[in-house]
DNA sequence: CGTGGGGTTGATACAGTTCAAGATACGTGG
DNA sequence: CCACGTATCTTGAACTGTATCAACCCCACG
C-alpha cells in the first residue's frame, strides 16, 4: 500500500484521533485489494468479516428483494462502509459491488471491535460516524417519501453540481441506470425526467449535465437543509 | 417519577450497564412530563436540547416538506428517541408528537454528552443503540424502495401480529391515517389495500385486524429477515 | 339530536412501470 | 482504422398503481 494512500486513510475522521499503536494494530491484519468493475465485494445476509474502505474508484451499495433491486448509496473515496454491521457483529443488510476499477482496504472486523474497546478516541469517532450515517439514511428516507421523482432528480443535480465545485456543469460518475435506481425510479423514467428538465433549466448531453437556469431548477427542487446534505 | 418507571428506564439497554453515580448524574437534570394527545414535543430544525424517553403512551416521529408530511416511526414505551441528534449536538431531522396521552422523560443533552465521555459502558451502549437504529432505518428504506404498498401493508400486519403475541388478531394502536403515512400511502389507499386483503386473508373490522389465512398473507408479503425486524 | 372528524367508496387524473422498438455510444477483433 | 456486436440510452405506447377530489357513511362527543 502506498504511503500516501495510507495517509489518506489515517486522515479519515474515523481514524484521525487514535493512538499510533492502536492504528498499527488495526492495520496489521488489513490488506489492500484491487478489483475490476462490477465485482461483488459483499452480499447482504453474509456475516460482517471486514470493515471496508474505498481508497480508489467507486462502490455501489445495493439491496435486492423479490426480483427487484435498488441502489442505496454510491461510495466515493476515501470512505468506509458497513461500519454498523461490523460493530454489531451482524450480517450485512446491503450488498456492495464496484462501479469502476477500485482499490479497497479491508480491515478484519475482529480487529475493529478489539481496538474499539481499547481506544476511547476511536470509540468516540465510531459514534460520530454512526450518528452521521444514521442521519444520512433518515434524510434519504425523507427524500424518498416526501418528494416526487422529478424533485429527487432536480435535487440530485444540484447536490452533484455543488460537490464538483458548483461550476454549473458536471459529469455523471456511473451508469445512468444506477443513478435511476439510487433516485428510486426506472431508467426509462430517469430519461424522461431528464428530458423534462432539459426543456427548462438544464442541458443533458450524454453523461454531461449543465445547469442553464439555476433559479428555475431550485424552484423545482425546493432543496431543504433537513433533507439534503449541506 | 415512580420508582417502577425509573427502574424500567434504568433497565433499558442504553442505561443498563452504566455505573450508578453516572446514572444519577444523568438524571439529576432530567424531568418527567405528562402530555395530552397530539402535542408536538420537538420540531425538526430545532437544536437538540433533550434526549427523550417514552415511558407511557405512544409518540409519532414525522417529517414535513413542501406541504406534505410523512410518519417515520411510532415509538412505544419504553424507548429513547432522537439519540443521534443529541450525541452530535445537531438539529433534529424529525418532529415528534404524542399519539396518545403520554409520559416522557427528558434528559438534558448536555448531561448525555458529558456522561458519554466519562462512562465507557454508556459509550459502548450508545454505539450499540445507534448501530441498531441505523440498521432499522436502512431496513425501512429497503421496505419503501423494494416493495409495493400492499406488500408493505401485508408485512406490517404480520409484524404487528408477531409483536402482540402472534395470536392472529390485534388492534391498531393509532389513527389509520397515521399507519397509512407510516406505510407510505394515502389513507384512501390504505382503505382499499385493506379491502383487497379482506377478500382473501384477513378480516378488518374497525381497528381490529384478524388474520384468517396466514399462509396466503405470507405469500403476498414475502417477509425477509433483511428487511423486517425479526 | 346535531355536528364533526375519521373512514370508506367512487370517479378521475397523474405518475410511474412495463414492454417493445429504435438510436447511440463503445469496446473488440479483424 | 474500420466494421461489427453489444450494451446503454432514448422514445413511444399501453398499462398499473397510486394520488386526488368529492361524496357519503358512521360513530363519538358535545
Amino acid at each position: 500500500m502506498r504511503t500516501q494512500d495510507l495517509d489518506l486513510v489515517r486522515a479519515l475522521p474515523l481514524f484521525k484521533g487514535m493512538a499510533d499503536p492502536r492504528f498499527d494494530e488495526l492495520f496489521r491484519g488489513a490488506f489492500l485489494q484491487r478489483f475490476p468493475t462490477r465485482v461483488v465485494l459483499i452480499s447482504e445476509g453474509e456475516r460482517a468479516d471486514f470493515l471496508h474502505v474505498v481508497v480508489e474508484g467507486a462502490v455501489e451499495l445495493f439491496a435486492a428483494h423479490g426480483g427487484r433491486e435498488t441502489t442505496i448509496d454510491i461510495i466515493q473515496p476515501v470512505t468506509t462502509f458497513i461500519l454498523a454491521a461490523v460493530i454489531q457483529d451482524e450480517v450485512y443488510l446491503k450488498s456492495a459491488r464496484t462501479l469502476t476499477p477500485a482499490q479497497v482496504l479491508m480491515i478484519p472486523a475482529e480487529a475493529v471491535r478489539g481496538v474499539f474497546g481499547q481506544d476511547a478516541m476511536f470509540a468516540r469517532a465510531v459514534v460520530s460516524e454512526l450518528a452521521q450515517r444514521y442521519r444520512d439514511v433518515v434524510r434519504e428516507l425523507k427524500n424518498q417519501k416526501l418528494r416526487t421523482g422529478i424533485e429527487r432528480l432536480a435535487n440530485w443535480i444540484l447536490q452533484n453540481d455543488a460537490l464538483s465545485g458548483g461550476k454549473g456543469t458536471f459529469s455523471i460518475s456511473s451508469d445512468k441506470r444506477t443513478i435511476a435506481s439510487l433516485l428510486g425510479m426506472t431508467p426509462e423514467n430517469l430519461s424522461r425526467n431528464l428530458a423534462t428538465l432539459a426543456t427548462d433549466c438544464i442541458v443533458s448531453e450524454g453523461r454531461e449535465i449543465r445547469i442553464v437556469d439555476r433559479d428555475k431548477l431550485i424552484g423545482l427542487a425546493s432543496p431543504d437543509p433537513l433533507i439534503d446534505r449541506s
